[in-house]
DNA sequence: ACCCAGGGTCGTC
DNA sequence: GACGACCCTGGG
């Protein structure tokens, strides 16, 4: 499935425009779930911090705009980071394949692809998405970045940071870390703090680790369980045959695919048989389509 | 005003 | 395995 894809590149004025890249939507991008630190401004544009630097994406005639980034930086963080080099259609082929109901998701989240984030980041930030709604989750991790993150710098009429190191956030307070409203995750994300700046937790080694050795030491720390373990190993160690069952595919492989009643392990199980090495993709196009949709509530 | 649910996990039984 | 509690907040 590695394969450059194929578009024209234009640098000029710190801004890259992509010509002729078809899946990429930063709409499906950004509202699929993975990803707490990008918001929509009122043109439809996006803006995001990642990777120490905050950028503005947005698509006008098949062509997507990053604002606040220069060839280096395209070349050394957005070309990974939007991991560019994936070829979505070959992906996206396979999958509609599969049925109707994929065929379906698909065409709905297009141009849907799965952003290379920071392990750390993704590992704090799903622990705070336990028991939690999308839009307290991105507040939650704002206060944290503010608060303990550095300035990276002003952008669209504000000030952005970003996202803490595990050492500073160690040192912080379980009530500090409670008042930028993480709520009972506050003891979970200073302990999983703690472990990752101590190297108890060796998030180097992790990466270098096989699927089933890294998921078993993520499941070490308080706060992670089977979800959000699999989101942990799809979202930050880019591991695509991780099939994360939340509430939203749960409804929608009960709406689709098995019975009501059937475990989220079995359903994980089943999904992984079904979908293989694309699990993590297929959990994606499915996530997007039953939410947007509101299937199963 | 009250109740409920939200990208689940943990502790207990 | 099955249940209930859990910070907090927006929406019914």
């Amino acid at each position: 499935m590695k394969e450059i894809v194929k578009m024209k590149l234009e640098f000029e004025n710190n801004k890259v425009i992509m010509r002729g890249i078809e899946d990429f939507d930063p709409k499906h991008i950004f509202d699929c779930g993975q990803c707490f630190r990008w918001n929509e401004n009122e043109d439809g544009s996006f803006t995001g911090v990642a990777r120490e630097r905050v950028v503005r994406v947005s698509k006008k005639d098949g062509a997507v705009t990053i604002e606040n980034a220069d060839e280096k930086d395209f070349n050394e963080i957005w070309m990974d980071y939007f991991d560019l080099k994936t070829d979505y259609s070959k992906i996206k082929e396979v999958l509609e394949e599969q049925d109707v109901y994929l065929k379906n998701s698909v065409e709905f989240g297009y141009g849907i692809r799965i952003l290379k984030q920071e392990l750390f980041e993704i590992m704090i930030s799903f622990i705070i998405s336990a028991n939690n709604r999308i839009p307290m989750i991105k507040k939650a991790i704002g206060n944290l970045s503010k608060e303990y993150g550095e300035k990276i710098g002003d952008f669209d009429g504000m000030e952005h940071y970003s996202f803490p190191k595990a050492e500073v956030l160690a040192a912080a307070s379980e009530e500090d870390i409670k008042s930028c409203k993480t709520g009972f995750r506050a003891k979970y994300i200073k302990r999983a703090c703690e472990m990752v700046a101590s190297k108890e937790l060796d998030l180097e080694s992790i990466i270098e680790m096989n699927d089933d050795d890294a998921r078993k030491e993520l499941l070490k720390v308080p706060g992670i369980g089977p979800k959000v373990a699999d989101c942990i190993m799809l979202f930050g160690l880019s591991r695509p045959r991780s099939f994360p069952v939340d509430v939203w595919v749960k409804r929608v492989m009960e709406e689709f695919y098995v019975e009501e009643g059937m475990s989220l392990k079995k359903i994980g199980d089943y999904a992984f048989d079904k979908f293989g090495d694309l699990a993590g993709y297929a959990q994606q196009y499915l996530f997007y389509y039953a939410r947007e949709k509101g299937i199963g509530k």
